[in-house]
DNA sequence: ATAGCCTTGAGT
DNA sequence: ACTCAAGGCTAT
Protein backbone atom coordinates (compact mmCIF):
# COMPACT_ATOMS: atom_id res chain seq x y z
CA UNK A 1 0.00 0.00 0.00
CA UNK A 2 2.38 2.30 -1.06
CA UNK A 3 1.30 5.42 -3.21
CA UNK A 4 3.34 8.05 -4.99
CA UNK A 5 1.59 11.20 -3.90
CA UNK A 6 2.48 13.01 -7.10
CA UNK A 7 0.67 11.35 -9.17
CA UNK A 8 -0.39 14.29 -10.82
CA UNK A 9 -3.60 14.26 -12.97
CA UNK A 10 -2.53 17.46 -14.63
CA UNK A 11 0.62 15.82 -16.02
CA UNK A 12 -1.71 13.06 -17.88
CA UNK A 13 -3.20 13.11 -21.53
CA UNK A 14 -6.83 13.02 -21.01
CA UNK A 15 -7.22 10.71 -24.01
CA UNK A 16 -4.48 8.52 -23.55
CA UNK A 17 -2.73 9.16 -20.16
CA UNK A 18 0.61 9.75 -21.89
CA UNK A 19 2.67 13.42 -20.46
CA UNK A 20 0.89 16.48 -21.08
CA UNK A 21 3.33 19.07 -24.08
CA UNK A 22 0.91 22.14 -23.62
CA UNK A 23 -2.95 23.12 -24.60
CA UNK A 24 -3.51 21.88 -27.88
CA UNK A 25 -7.26 22.31 -30.10
CA UNK A 26 -8.75 22.95 -26.74
CA UNK A 27 -7.29 21.11 -23.88
CA UNK A 28 -3.92 20.23 -22.11
CA UNK A 29 -2.80 17.01 -24.47
CA UNK A 30 0.48 14.80 -25.42
CA UNK A 31 1.94 15.97 -28.51
CA UNK A 32 1.00 12.53 -30.09
CA UNK A 33 -2.90 12.92 -29.58
CA UNK A 34 -1.80 16.31 -30.76
CA UNK A 35 -0.60 15.33 -33.91
CA UNK A 36 -3.11 12.37 -34.09
CA UNK A 37 -6.36 15.11 -34.09
CA UNK A 38 -4.72 17.54 -36.38
CA UNK A 39 -3.74 14.83 -38.88
CA UNK A 40 -7.17 13.57 -38.42
CA UNK A 41 -9.25 17.09 -39.20
CA UNK A 42 -6.87 18.00 -41.88
CA UNK A 43 -6.73 15.34 -43.63
CA UNK A 44 -10.69 14.21 -43.26
CA UNK A 45 -9.63 10.75 -42.44
CA UNK A 46 -11.96 8.18 -42.01
CA UNK A 47 -11.70 5.50 -39.49
CA UNK A 48 -13.68 2.01 -38.51
CA UNK A 49 -13.68 0.13 -35.89
CA UNK A 50 -13.08 -3.56 -35.79
CA UNK A 51 -14.19 -4.12 -32.37
CA UNK A 52 -17.46 -2.91 -30.74
CA UNK A 53 -15.99 1.17 -31.00
CA UNK A 54 -15.42 0.79 -27.14
CA UNK A 55 -11.42 0.32 -27.47
CA UNK A 56 -9.54 1.25 -24.47
CA UNK A 57 -7.23 4.08 -25.18
CA UNK A 58 -4.12 4.24 -23.56
CA UNK A 59 -0.05 5.35 -24.20
CA UNK A 60 0.82 1.71 -25.29
CA UNK A 61 -2.84 0.64 -27.39
CA UNK A 62 -3.44 4.22 -28.73
CA UNK A 63 -2.35 2.98 -32.13
CA UNK A 64 -4.76 0.16 -32.61
CA UNK A 65 -7.90 1.74 -32.82
CA UNK A 66 -7.77 5.58 -34.54
CA UNK A 67 -11.69 5.68 -34.27
CA UNK A 68 -11.99 4.95 -30.84
CA UNK A 69 -9.12 7.54 -30.31
CA UNK A 70 -10.80 10.28 -32.15
CA UNK A 71 -14.08 9.20 -30.56
CA UNK A 72 -12.23 9.93 -27.38
CA UNK A 73 -10.65 13.03 -28.42
CA UNK A 74 -13.90 14.60 -28.88
CA UNK A 75 -15.35 13.18 -26.06
CA UNK A 76 -12.57 14.68 -23.52
CA UNK A 77 -13.18 17.91 -25.24
CA UNK A 78 -10.54 18.60 -28.39
CA UNK A 79 -11.45 21.15 -30.55
CA UNK A 80 -12.24 20.82 -34.38
CA UNK A 81 -12.71 25.00 -34.56
CA UNK A 82 -9.02 24.87 -33.25
CA UNK A 83 -7.59 23.38 -36.45
CA UNK A 84 -7.03 25.87 -38.75
CA UNK A 85 -8.32 25.70 -42.24
CA UNK A 86 -6.31 27.37 -44.08
CA UNK A 87 -3.25 26.11 -42.37
CA UNK A 88 -2.14 29.34 -40.96
CA UNK A 89 1.09 28.75 -38.90
CA UNK A 90 2.01 30.46 -35.36
CA UNK A 91 -0.32 33.11 -33.79
CA UNK A 92 -2.97 32.95 -31.08
CA UNK A 93 -6.35 32.09 -31.93
CA UNK A 94 -9.85 32.44 -29.70
CA UNK A 95 -8.75 30.03 -26.94
CA UNK A 96 -5.89 31.94 -25.68
CA UNK A 97 -7.86 33.43 -22.62
CA UNK A 98 -9.71 30.18 -22.17
CA UNK A 99 -5.99 28.33 -22.16
CA UNK A 100 -5.24 31.41 -19.44
CA UNK A 101 -8.08 31.15 -16.98
CA UNK A 102 -7.11 27.27 -17.14
CA UNK A 103 -3.89 27.71 -16.08
CA UNK A 104 -4.80 30.11 -13.30
CA UNK A 105 -7.93 27.71 -12.25
CA UNK A 106 -5.24 24.71 -11.58
CA UNK A 107 -2.70 26.93 -9.86
CA UNK A 108 -5.71 28.22 -7.36
CA UNK A 109 -6.40 24.49 -6.60
CA UNK A 110 -2.87 23.09 -6.34
CA UNK A 111 -2.39 26.05 -3.46
CA UNK A 112 -5.85 24.98 -1.95
CA UNK A 113 -4.40 21.63 -1.97
CA UNK A 114 -1.02 22.27 -0.43
CA UNK A 115 -3.37 24.57 2.27
CA UNK A 116 -5.79 22.11 2.73
CA UNK A 117 -2.83 19.30 2.93
CA UNK A 118 -0.89 21.64 5.30
CA UNK A 119 -3.48 22.25 7.32
CA UNK A 120 -3.66 18.71 8.40
CA UNK A 121 -0.35 17.94 8.94
CA UNK A 122 -0.67 21.28 11.59
CA UNK A 123 -4.37 19.42 13.15
CA UNK A 124 -3.82 17.86 16.34
CA UNK A 125 -4.15 14.17 15.93
CA UNK A 126 -7.91 13.65 17.93
CA UNK A 127 -9.18 16.78 16.07
CA UNK A 128 -9.60 15.86 12.49
CA UNK A 129 -12.38 17.06 10.20
CA UNK A 130 -10.41 18.29 7.41
CA UNK A 131 -12.73 16.75 5.06
CA UNK A 132 -15.57 19.12 3.30
CA UNK A 133 -18.88 18.79 3.40
CA UNK A 134 -19.48 15.10 2.22
CA UNK A 135 -23.10 14.62 2.90
CA UNK A 136 -24.76 12.80 0.17
CA UNK A 137 -27.23 15.39 -0.59
CA UNK A 138 -24.45 18.16 -1.21
CA UNK A 139 -22.69 15.38 -3.46
CA UNK A 140 -26.11 15.14 -5.15
CA UNK A 141 -27.00 19.25 -5.09
CA UNK A 142 -24.09 20.06 -6.83
CA UNK A 143 -24.13 20.19 -10.75
CA UNK A 144 -22.47 17.23 -12.41
CA UNK A 145 -18.77 17.72 -14.20
CA UNK A 146 -19.75 15.97 -17.79
CA UNK A 147 -17.62 15.23 -20.88
CA UNK A 148 -14.68 17.39 -18.80
CA UNK A 149 -11.69 15.82 -17.85
CA UNK A 150 -11.86 15.65 -14.19
CA UNK A 151 -8.22 16.53 -12.97
CA UNK A 152 -9.94 16.46 -9.35
CA UNK A 153 -6.76 15.62 -7.18
CA UNK A 154 -7.96 15.24 -3.27
CA UNK A 155 -11.45 15.97 -2.23
CA UNK A 156 -11.73 19.36 -3.24
CA UNK A 157 -15.39 19.59 -4.64
CA UNK A 158 -14.44 19.28 -7.97
CA UNK A 159 -17.74 20.57 -9.65
CA UNK A 160 -17.53 24.44 -9.12
CA UNK A 161 -14.18 24.76 -10.46
CA UNK A 162 -15.02 22.49 -13.30
CA UNK A 163 -17.84 24.64 -13.95
CA UNK A 164 -15.98 27.94 -13.82
CA UNK A 165 -13.15 26.72 -15.67
CA UNK A 166 -14.75 27.56 -19.46
CA UNK A 167 -17.68 29.18 -18.02
CA UNK A 168 -17.62 32.20 -20.81
CA UNK A 169 -15.80 30.54 -23.72
CA UNK A 170 -17.28 27.21 -24.05
CA UNK A 171 -20.06 26.14 -22.39
CA UNK A 172 -20.42 23.06 -24.43
CA UNK A 173 -17.68 21.39 -21.99
CA UNK A 174 -19.27 22.12 -19.16
CA UNK A 175 -23.11 22.03 -20.18
CA UNK A 176 -24.08 18.51 -20.39
CA UNK A 177 -24.24 17.59 -24.26
CA UNK A 178 -27.68 16.59 -24.96
CA UNK A 179 -28.01 12.70 -25.45
CA UNK A 180 -26.79 11.52 -29.13
CA UNK A 181 -25.85 8.38 -30.59
CA UNK A 182 -22.50 9.00 -32.76
CA UNK A 183 -24.04 8.24 -36.52
CA UNK A 184 -21.74 5.34 -38.15
CA UNK A 185 -22.82 5.59 -41.16
CA UNK A 186 -22.01 8.92 -41.14
CA UNK A 187 -19.01 10.93 -40.32
CA UNK A 188 -19.08 12.34 -36.77
CA UNK A 189 -17.71 15.52 -38.30
CA UNK A 190 -18.14 17.61 -40.56
CA UNK A 191 -16.37 18.31 -44.44
CA UNK A 192 -13.70 20.65 -44.12
CA UNK A 193 -14.50 23.42 -45.96
CA UNK A 194 -11.55 24.60 -48.53
CA UNK A 195 -11.87 28.03 -48.58
CA UNK A 196 -9.14 30.01 -46.56
CA UNK A 197 -10.75 33.19 -45.27
CA UNK A 198 -10.56 32.40 -41.88
CA UNK A 199 -7.82 30.72 -39.82
CA UNK A 200 -9.95 28.63 -37.78
CA UNK A 201 -13.63 26.88 -38.53
CA UNK A 202 -16.15 29.82 -38.37
CA UNK A 203 -18.41 29.43 -35.26
CA UNK A 204 -21.72 29.43 -36.81
CA UNK A 205 -20.24 26.11 -38.86
CA UNK A 206 -22.77 23.74 -36.89
CA UNK A 207 -25.58 23.96 -38.46
CA UNK A 208 -28.22 25.11 -35.57
CA UNK A 209 -30.59 22.54 -37.36
CA UNK A 210 -28.87 19.99 -35.32
CA UNK A 211 -28.55 21.80 -32.56
CA UNK A 212 -31.50 23.92 -30.80
CA UNK A 213 -30.99 24.31 -27.68
CA UNK A 214 -28.12 26.26 -25.77
CA UNK A 215 -26.29 27.15 -29.53
CA UNK A 216 -24.41 30.38 -28.53
CA UNK A 217 -22.22 30.63 -31.19
CA UNK A 218 -19.06 29.46 -29.18
CA UNK A 219 -21.06 26.56 -27.04
CA UNK A 220 -20.84 24.03 -29.98
CA UNK A 221 -18.34 22.16 -31.07
CA UNK A 222 -17.58 21.67 -34.97
CA UNK A 223 -19.19 18.60 -34.17
CA UNK A 224 -22.82 18.00 -34.71
CA UNK A 225 -24.84 16.20 -32.88
CA UNK A 226 -27.75 14.49 -34.09
CA UNK A 227 -30.93 14.73 -32.04
CA UNK A 228 -32.42 11.23 -32.61
CA UNK A 229 -35.38 9.93 -30.55
CA UNK A 230 -33.28 9.16 -27.07
CA UNK A 231 -35.55 6.44 -25.81
CA UNK A 232 -35.75 4.21 -29.04
CA UNK A 233 -34.29 1.21 -29.11
CA UNK A 234 -34.05 0.62 -32.43
CA UNK A 235 -30.97 -1.34 -34.01
CA UNK A 236 -28.38 0.56 -35.65
CA UNK A 237 -25.20 -0.52 -37.79
CA UNK A 238 -21.99 0.05 -35.95
CA UNK A 239 -19.63 -2.78 -37.69
CA UNK A 240 -20.30 -5.29 -40.09
CA UNK A 241 -22.77 -7.77 -38.91
CA UNK A 242 -23.19 -5.95 -35.27
CA UNK A 243 -26.49 -4.33 -34.52
CA UNK A 244 -26.45 -2.11 -31.47
CA UNK A 245 -29.32 -0.62 -29.61
CA UNK A 246 -28.77 3.29 -29.28
CA UNK A 247 -29.80 3.05 -26.17
CA UNK A 248 -26.45 0.87 -25.21
CA UNK A 249 -24.07 2.27 -27.20
CA UNK A 250 -24.98 6.16 -25.01
CA UNK A 251 -24.90 4.07 -21.92
CA UNK A 252 -21.25 2.95 -22.98
CA UNK A 253 -20.54 6.38 -23.77
CA UNK A 254 -21.53 7.54 -20.34
CA UNK A 255 -18.67 4.89 -18.68
CA UNK A 256 -16.34 6.90 -16.61
CA UNK A 257 -12.87 6.63 -17.96
CA UNK A 258 -11.28 3.79 -15.48
CA UNK A 259 -8.12 5.62 -15.63
CA UNK A 260 -9.19 8.80 -14.36
CA UNK A 261 -11.21 7.41 -11.67
CA UNK A 262 -8.09 5.48 -10.81
CA UNK A 263 -6.01 7.99 -10.26
CA UNK A 264 -8.20 10.36 -8.72
CA UNK A 265 -8.99 7.76 -6.24
CA UNK A 266 -5.48 6.70 -5.57
CA UNK A 267 -4.63 10.63 -4.61
CA UNK A 268 -7.31 10.44 -2.49
CA UNK A 269 -5.74 7.67 -0.74
CA UNK A 270 -2.21 9.09 -0.37
CA UNK A 271 -3.47 12.00 0.77
CA UNK A 272 -5.19 10.22 3.66
CA UNK A 273 -2.27 7.80 4.13
CA UNK A 274 0.26 11.03 4.84
CA UNK A 275 -2.02 12.13 6.71
CA UNK A 276 -2.21 9.33 8.86
CA UNK A 277 1.26 9.32 9.11
CA UNK A 278 1.95 12.64 9.99
CA UNK A 279 -0.59 11.41 12.91
CA UNK A 280 1.50 8.33 13.86
CA UNK A 281 4.85 10.21 14.46
CA UNK A 282 2.89 13.00 16.31
CA UNK A 283 1.23 10.32 18.55
CA UNK A 284 2.98 10.13 22.14
CA UNK A 285 4.73 7.10 22.67
CA UNK A 286 1.42 5.26 24.90
CA UNK A 287 -0.83 5.60 21.40
CA UNK A 288 2.05 4.57 18.97
CA UNK A 289 2.66 1.22 21.54
CA UNK A 290 -1.59 0.80 21.23
CA UNK A 291 -1.38 1.38 17.94
CA UNK A 292 1.41 -1.33 17.51
CA UNK A 293 -0.84 -4.36 18.93
CA UNK A 294 -2.53 -4.34 15.68
CA UNK A 295 -1.56 -1.70 13.48
CA UNK A 296 -1.83 -3.46 10.00
CA UNK A 297 -5.76 -4.67 10.46
CA UNK A 298 -6.46 -1.49 11.19
CA UNK A 299 -4.99 0.54 8.30
CA UNK A 300 -5.95 -2.24 6.12
CA UNK A 301 -9.67 -2.38 6.76
CA UNK A 302 -9.45 1.51 6.82
CA UNK A 303 -8.11 1.90 3.78
CA UNK A 304 -10.98 -0.52 1.86
CA UNK A 305 -13.37 1.70 3.33
CA UNK A 306 -12.09 4.76 2.07
CA UNK A 307 -11.62 2.74 -1.21
CA UNK A 308 -15.25 1.78 -1.03
CA UNK A 309 -16.23 5.20 -0.03
CA UNK A 310 -14.46 7.12 -2.78
CA UNK A 311 -15.90 4.48 -5.63
CA UNK A 312 -19.10 5.20 -4.03
CA UNK A 313 -18.62 9.16 -4.99
CA UNK A 314 -17.91 8.47 -8.23
CA UNK A 315 -20.51 6.07 -8.97
CA UNK A 316 -22.77 9.11 -7.43
CA UNK A 317 -20.71 11.24 -9.97
CA UNK A 318 -21.51 8.70 -12.68
CA UNK A 319 -25.31 8.58 -11.94
CA UNK A 320 -25.92 12.06 -11.63
CA UNK A 321 -24.01 12.57 -15.64
CA UNK A 322 -26.02 9.45 -17.42
CA UNK A 323 -29.29 9.98 -19.44
CA UNK A 324 -32.49 9.12 -18.05
CA UNK A 325 -31.16 10.01 -14.01
CA UNK A 326 -30.18 13.62 -14.70
CA UNK A 327 -34.11 13.84 -15.35
CA UNK A 328 -35.02 13.15 -12.82
CA UNK A 329 -35.64 15.38 -9.30
CA UNK A 330 -33.47 14.79 -6.28
CA UNK A 331 -35.51 13.74 -4.36
CA UNK A 332 -36.05 10.71 -6.66
CA UNK A 333 -32.22 10.20 -7.32
CA UNK A 334 -31.57 10.14 -3.51
CA UNK A 335 -34.50 7.34 -3.53
CA UNK A 336 -32.66 5.19 -6.14
CA UNK A 337 -29.18 5.62 -4.75
CA UNK A 338 -30.47 4.97 -1.28
CA UNK A 339 -31.57 1.58 -2.45
CA UNK A 340 -28.62 0.29 -5.19
CA UNK A 341 -25.66 1.66 -3.78
CA UNK A 342 -24.27 -1.41 -2.41
CA UNK A 343 -25.20 -3.18 -5.15
CA UNK A 344 -23.68 -0.98 -7.64
CA UNK A 345 -20.43 -1.05 -5.70
CA UNK A 346 -20.43 -5.21 -5.90
CA UNK A 347 -21.29 -4.81 -9.47
CA UNK A 348 -17.87 -2.33 -9.87
CA UNK A 349 -15.90 -4.84 -8.22
CA UNK A 350 -17.15 -7.86 -10.16
CA UNK A 351 -16.79 -5.76 -13.21
CA UNK A 352 -12.94 -5.07 -12.62
CA UNK A 353 -12.61 -8.46 -11.71
CA UNK A 354 -13.94 -9.80 -14.81
CA UNK A 355 -11.65 -7.24 -16.91
CA UNK A 356 -8.56 -8.02 -14.54
CA UNK A 357 -9.32 -11.65 -15.68
CA UNK A 358 -7.26 -13.44 -13.36
CA UNK A 359 -8.49 -16.09 -10.59
CA UNK A 360 -5.66 -16.29 -7.88
CA UNK A 361 -6.00 -12.32 -7.29
CA UNK A 362 -7.94 -9.12 -7.45
CA UNK A 363 -7.87 -5.61 -9.21
CA UNK A 364 -8.69 -2.75 -6.21
CA UNK A 365 -9.69 0.43 -8.07
CA UNK A 366 -5.97 1.81 -7.32
CA UNK A 367 -5.13 -0.37 -9.83
CA UNK A 368 -3.45 -2.47 -7.23
CA UNK A 369 -3.29 -5.98 -7.49
CA UNK A 370 -3.65 -7.91 -4.54
CA UNK A 371 -3.05 -11.80 -3.97
CA UNK A 372 -6.46 -13.25 -3.49
CA UNK A 373 -4.52 -15.91 -0.72
CA UNK A 374 -3.34 -13.09 1.23
CA UNK A 375 -6.31 -11.39 0.85
CA UNK A 376 -8.67 -14.24 2.39
CA UNK A 377 -5.94 -14.73 5.14
CA UNK A 378 -6.06 -11.12 6.15
CA UNK A 379 -10.00 -10.81 6.08
CA UNK A 380 -12.14 -12.81 9.01
CA UNK A 381 -14.83 -15.27 8.43
CA UNK A 382 -17.31 -13.13 7.50
CA UNK A 383 -15.19 -11.25 4.59
CA UNK A 384 -13.58 -13.99 3.25
CA UNK A 385 -16.88 -15.62 2.98
CA UNK A 386 -18.24 -12.76 0.90
CA UNK A 387 -14.66 -12.64 -1.37
CA UNK A 388 -15.14 -16.53 -2.20
CA UNK A 389 -18.76 -15.17 -2.88
CA UNK A 390 -17.74 -12.65 -4.68
CA UNK A 391 -15.19 -14.73 -6.67
CA UNK A 392 -17.96 -17.36 -7.71
CA UNK A 393 -20.05 -14.55 -8.89
CA UNK A 394 -17.22 -13.17 -11.15
CA UNK A 395 -16.58 -16.72 -12.36
CA UNK A 396 -20.51 -17.34 -13.45
CA UNK A 397 -19.86 -14.20 -15.53
CA UNK A 398 -16.40 -15.00 -16.96
CA UNK A 399 -18.50 -17.74 -18.39
CA UNK A 400 -20.95 -16.23 -19.76
CA UNK A 401 -18.17 -13.61 -21.17
CA UNK A 402 -20.29 -10.40 -20.06
CA UNK A 403 -19.04 -7.65 -22.28
CA UNK A 404 -18.78 -4.05 -21.19
CA UNK A 405 -22.12 -3.02 -22.71
CA UNK A 406 -24.12 -6.02 -21.05
CA UNK A 407 -22.35 -4.46 -17.87
CA UNK A 408 -23.25 -0.64 -18.83
CA UNK A 409 -27.32 -1.99 -19.06
CA UNK A 410 -26.60 -4.00 -16.01
CA UNK A 411 -25.79 -0.65 -13.87
CA UNK A 412 -29.35 0.77 -15.22
CA UNK A 413 -30.82 -2.12 -13.90
CA UNK A 414 -29.72 -1.91 -10.53
CA UNK A 415 -30.40 1.68 -10.80
CA UNK A 416 -33.54 1.81 -12.27
CA UNK A 417 -35.72 -0.25 -9.96
CA UNK A 418 -39.32 -0.13 -10.24
CA UNK A 419 -39.87 -1.61 -7.23
CA UNK A 420 -38.32 1.32 -4.84
CA UNK A 421 -41.53 2.92 -3.33
CA UNK A 422 -42.54 5.99 -2.93
CA UNK A 423 -40.88 7.80 -5.65
CA UNK A 424 -42.15 11.10 -6.87
CA UNK A 425 -42.29 9.91 -10.83
CA UNK A 426 -42.63 6.20 -10.32
CA UNK A 427 -43.89 5.60 -14.02
CA UNK A 428 -40.70 6.85 -15.45
CA UNK A 429 -38.61 4.67 -13.60
CA UNK A 430 -40.76 1.79 -14.43
CA UNK A 431 -40.32 2.76 -17.94
CA UNK A 432 -36.94 3.11 -17.97
CA UNK A 433 -36.44 0.31 -16.76
CA UNK A 434 -38.77 -1.62 -19.55
CA UNK A 435 -36.46 0.18 -21.73
CA UNK A 436 -32.95 -0.88 -20.83
CA UNK A 437 -34.50 -3.88 -20.56
CA UNK A 438 -35.89 -4.47 -23.74
CA UNK A 439 -32.56 -2.84 -25.09
CA UNK A 440 -30.51 -5.21 -23.17
CA UNK A 441 -32.81 -8.14 -24.89
CA UNK A 442 -32.56 -6.77 -28.02
CA UNK A 443 -28.75 -6.50 -27.96
CA UNK A 444 -27.69 -10.37 -26.98
CA UNK A 445 -29.73 -11.26 -29.41
CA UNK A 446 -27.93 -9.45 -31.96
CA UNK A 447 -24.81 -9.67 -30.51
CA UNK A 448 -25.07 -13.20 -29.67
CA UNK A 449 -27.40 -14.96 -31.52
CA UNK A 450 -26.35 -18.48 -31.16
CA UNK A 451 -27.35 -18.33 -27.41
CA UNK A 452 -30.75 -17.27 -27.32
CA UNK A 453 -30.92 -17.48 -23.21
CA UNK A 454 -28.09 -15.34 -22.58
CA UNK A 455 -30.51 -12.72 -21.83
CA UNK A 456 -32.29 -14.38 -18.51
CA UNK A 457 -28.64 -16.08 -17.81
CA UNK A 458 -27.18 -13.07 -17.33
CA UNK A 459 -30.44 -11.77 -15.75
CA UNK A 460 -30.18 -14.78 -13.53
CA UNK A 461 -27.18 -12.89 -11.53
CA UNK A 462 -28.75 -10.56 -10.63
CA UNK A 463 -30.47 -12.11 -7.18
CA UNK A 464 -27.12 -13.03 -6.41
CA UNK A 465 -25.63 -9.71 -6.91
CA UNK A 466 -27.84 -8.29 -4.34
CA UNK A 467 -27.67 -11.07 -2.23
CA UNK A 468 -23.97 -10.12 -1.91
CA UNK A 469 -24.48 -6.68 -1.76
CA UNK A 470 -26.86 -7.14 1.23
CA UNK A 471 -24.60 -9.53 2.76
CA UNK A 472 -21.58 -6.46 2.73
CA UNK A 473 -24.36 -3.98 4.01
CA UNK A 474 -24.74 -6.27 6.92
CA UNK A 475 -21.22 -6.45 7.56
CA UNK A 476 -20.67 -2.93 7.42
CA UNK A 477 -22.95 -1.91 9.94
CA UNK A 478 -21.80 -4.32 11.86
CA UNK A 479 -18.50 -2.91 11.70
CA UNK A 480 -19.71 0.55 11.82
CA UNK A 481 -21.45 -0.46 15.48
CA UNK A 482 -17.88 -1.80 16.64
CA UNK A 483 -16.51 1.26 15.57
CA UNK A 484 -13.92 0.06 12.95
CA UNK A 485 -15.43 1.85 10.19
CA UNK A 486 -14.03 5.50 9.50
CA UNK A 487 -16.43 8.32 10.30
CA UNK A 488 -17.06 10.95 7.99
CA UNK A 489 -17.65 8.46 5.38
CA UNK A 490 -20.52 8.22 2.40
CA UNK A 491 -21.27 4.73 2.56
CA UNK A 492 -22.16 4.75 6.72
CA UNK A 493 -24.60 8.07 5.47
CA UNK A 494 -26.12 5.19 2.70
CA UNK A 495 -26.26 2.84 5.21
CA UNK A 496 -27.80 5.04 7.41
CA UNK A 497 -30.68 6.57 4.77
CA UNK A 498 -31.37 2.56 3.78
CA UNK A 499 -32.25 1.57 7.61
CA UNK A 500 -34.34 4.46 8.00
CA UNK A 501 -35.95 4.77 5.47
CA UNK A 502 -36.92 0.92 5.00
C1' DA B 1 0.67 6.46 -39.89
C1' DT B 2 3.02 7.85 -35.76
C1' DA B 3 5.23 10.98 -32.67
C1' DG B 4 9.11 13.78 -31.33
C1' DC B 5 11.16 17.92 -32.53
C1' DC B 6 11.16 22.32 -35.34
C1' DT B 7 9.34 26.77 -37.21
C1' DT B 8 6.09 30.36 -37.16
C1' DG B 9 3.73 34.59 -35.71
C1' DA B 10 -0.40 37.14 -33.05
C1' DG B 11 -0.86 38.58 -28.65
C1' DT B 12 1.37 40.21 -24.57
C1' DA C 1 11.49 40.48 -27.04
C1' DC C 2 9.07 36.74 -25.35
C1' DT C 3 5.40 33.20 -25.15
C1' DC C 4 3.34 29.14 -26.72
C1' DA C 5 -0.16 26.88 -29.56
C1' DA C 6 -0.73 26.52 -34.11
C1' DG C 7 1.32 23.86 -38.47
C1' DG C 8 5.51 21.42 -40.59
C1' DC C 9 9.15 18.05 -41.02
C1' DT C 10 11.02 13.54 -40.84
C1' DA C 11 13.03 8.97 -38.80
C1' DT C 12 10.86 5.26 -37.54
Amino acid sequence: MDYSYDADLEEMCPVCGDKVSGYHYGLLTCESCKGFFKRTVQNNKRYTCAESQDCKIDKTQRKRCPFCRFQKCLNVGMRLEAVRADRMRGGRNKFGPMYKRDRALKQQKKALIRASGLKMEATPPLLTSPQPDYTFSTALSVPAPKNTHPNIVTSVAPTDYERSLYASSSLSLSVPIPAHTPLPAQYPYPNLPSRAIKSEYPDHYTSSEHYTSASSPESVPGYTYIEQTRVSSSPQVVAPGLTVPPLVLEFVRCEQDELQVQSKISAHLAHLQQEQNSRSTAANQEQSSRLAAKPERLSTFGLMCHMADQTLFSIVEWARSCIFFKELKVGDQMKLLHNCWSELLVLDYVARQLHHGKEDSVLLITGQEVELASLLAQAGVTLSGMIQRGQELVQRLQELQLDRRETACLKYLILFNPDVKLLENQPYVESVYEQVNAALLEYTLCAYPQFPDRFSQILLRLPELRALSSQAEDYLCYKHLSGEVPCNNLLIEMLHAKRTCI
